[in-house]
DNA sequence: CAGTTACATAGATATTTGTCAATATGTTTT
DNA sequence: AAAACATATTGACAAATATCTATGTAACTG
């Protein structure tokens, strides 16, 4: 497996930040509305904004329009991406 | 599962530096001392110092003194905690 | 034991990142 | 069409991080 350093720190870049970890705990639970995460949040919604381009842009987050709202939602997808670039890290045999 | 939000952050701190990945990358082929690490990055020596503290800090890698020299490697079981983690933010049925 | 080697620590600095207030954009409602 | 609402973007600033040079420490070597 090739392993592109930018890329991996973009991956991971989504687990390394006290606030976006809470913002993954809370998508745990299902799909939900940027207005919902910044009520159980303390930040603003700027501060809000710019840690979920941040998940999303790693792939970890989905982000839907629906009219004036957005809802996020974890990527199943993403998370597996993510373990399989964990599991290239370990002893290989060359 | 429970997730500290500190703790899983210093975890994937390990991952989100392209130096780091790169360090991880080599140590992918087995133990390697520090100064054979130094060679192969473009990094000067305390900044490879720098780094090694904070993947042993993530218990992604291990560190053994011998002598003089430190040997660093990856944790297998650093890698698989770290991948339960990831697992933890997969949707949950409450 | 003096010099050398391998690494860590300290201190300084530049860059990156997280945060906020202000403002812009796009959508819905009246 | 104007007002209200949800979110994104911009710009400023503070905190954290990555990097370097200089120095310290511990182990080996002649």
């Amino acid at each position: 497996m090739i392993v592109d350093e930018k890329e991996t720190a973009v991956i991971f870049k989504a687990f390394c930040d006290e606030n976006r970890i809470r913002i993954l705990k809370l998508l745990t639970t299902g799909e939900k509305c940027a207005c919902k995460l910044l009520d159980e949040l303390n930040i603003t919604q700027p501060t809000l904004s710019h840690h979920m381009k941040i998940l999303c842009d790693s792939g970890i987050v989905i982000g839907r329009k629906e009219g004036k709202w957005m809802h996020y939602s974890i990527s199943e997808k993403g998370i597996i991406k993510a373990k399989k670039y964990l599991t290239a890290f370990i002893k290989t045999d060359k």
